[in-house]
DNA sequence: CGCCTATTTGATCTGATTCAAACAATGTGG
DNA sequence: CCACATTGTTTGAATCAGATCAAATAGGCG
């Protein structure tokens, strides 16, 4: 289905990235959507930050506040979401140890969403100044970031299609594979299992599900024995089934070595 | 509710866009979303490309093909979507003459979805290589799309709480204030009307509904005197009621003079 | 243990889909 | 200019996926 990208290292949980610098993180993550020289590496590895730690269900930034700082996880599992007038919450993206969920502040000014914590997180925020000269001394990292966001959007689409047009089966399914793939990624997989702090109702939050939905859903794909969900982790015990129930096809990440390529000057 | 973008130039509909260089479309349109220097106008205006013309329903890109080209809509209508294999269509951005809808094959070798014409398009296509020499003689107008993309990464999340969070009703309530602010921003709204030849089906392939569920929907708004739509046009009757019914925020949409700005060195 | 939060179950309700058919508008060829 | 084919809109009725409501159960933890 894909090609599995080399693991320089591994963290098997989400906190145990701790013990790694989050730049190596970076690094790690960008190496799976794109090619970098070591020069490149070297740059981001002395990027300089500060670092902070967050409890479970705090934002990170929120909604309308003008953020000068990207924010590098570091360890623990983020999301992206909005919550509209009556309460209802939209879960929009998750985001796991070595990921940037918000370059986008770089160039969009107010925040149209909130990043929060689902589970007790560190995070590095390193100042937008700091990567505006970055991309100006190395012009090949401001396109792998760039390539980073149009990945992101990628991602998004595939939400909306699932949103959009997939049943409940179907879409829960399809989200599952899509986490095991980006903590596979990220080195936070073994054996097809990972540490996943999400309850039902966060999982609804992102399906657009309610949540005793979610759980007759998920009952239904245990049935099925193509996963184990419990006590915060995450096992897929038929990953063909799963991806067949999900028609999950990873060409929308994007990852290295599957087509796609970053141009370089 | 949001700033008045002063219009250049105004044409009418969808195939009068044809009159006009579509490259001054693309800058009118890159000047709502940030600010420009006459050398990047003038960059920007000597951009060549082959310019090619579709009749409604052809594909422009096709998912899986690796473009060469982006291509910049010169007059008619586009759309963005997947198809599932059960034949379910899921639109997922509506294109309007200036705009340049797949930016990002210049970063991702392989498309992973479909761009397709929704009435008689006429489409330029500028070479990638032509692009990147651009980006890296104007590094502004580098950052000025890569901002481009962020707001259309903005829309998608929109369009996800929608999908996932918002009744029939007020989605498509969300939906017609959207394409009523892209018409006007495009030059292409008079007295909150404007062409849009779109079906019930393709309303319905956007927004995740039966297209039985979207007249009924119209026929709603139509009774509540919001809107009126017949004939491949769509007239806003009460902007203040149907930003409501749509909990219609335009702040994702980052527009110039609201708060948010490209940075530049 | 007792509190709080998350999961599970059952019963009921409803927004939206599906199916089917009528109707309207537009275009096409004879 | 009409017959008729095609495509889009509208209506009605039946059905269903998933939401809502309500309550029981199960964990985790100070």
């Amino acid at each position: 289905m894909h090609k599995r990208v080399e693991l320089q290292f591994v963290s098997a949980t989400l906190a145990d990235a701790g013990s790694i610098d989050p730049r190596d993180l970076m690094i790690r993550r960008l190496e799976t959507i794109g090619a970098m020289t070591d020069i490149e590496k070297r740059a981001l590895k002395s990027l300089a930050g500060i670092q902070r730690d967050f409890r479970a269900y705090e934002d990170i930034v929120r909604e309308g506040e003008k953020p000068n700082a990207v924010c590098l996880i570091a360890t623990g599992l983020a999301c992206r979401y909005k919550v509209l007038l009556d309460g209802e919450r939209q879960i929009m993206a998750f985001h796991v140890p070595g990921s940037v969920p918000d370059t986008q502040g770089l160039f969009l000014d107010r925040m149209d969403h909130n990043i929060g914590t689902l589970a007790p997180s560190s995070v590095l925020f390193i100042p937008h100044s700091a990567m505006l000269t970055l991309f100006q001394e190395h012009p090949g990292l401001g396109y792998l970031f760039w390539r980073s966001t149009l990945i992101e959007a990628a991602i998004y689409r595939e939400w909306m299609v699932g949103l959009g047009r997939r049943n409940a089966y179907s879409r829960l399914a399809h989200l599952l594979c899509e986490i095991m793939m980006l903590m596979k990624l990220a080195g936070l997989e073994t054996g097809n299992a990972c540490e996943l702090p999400l309850t039902q109702a966060e999982l609804g939050d992102a399906t657009g599900m309610s949540t005793v939905h979610v759980n007759r859903t998920l009952q239904e794909l245990r049935a099925r024995n193509l996963i184990a969900f419990k006590a915060g982790s995450l096992t897929i015990l038929d990953w063909a089934g799963l991806v067949n129930a999900g028609e999950f096809d990873p060409a929308y990440l994007h990852l290295r070595g599957t087509g796609d390529a970053v141009p370089r000057h």
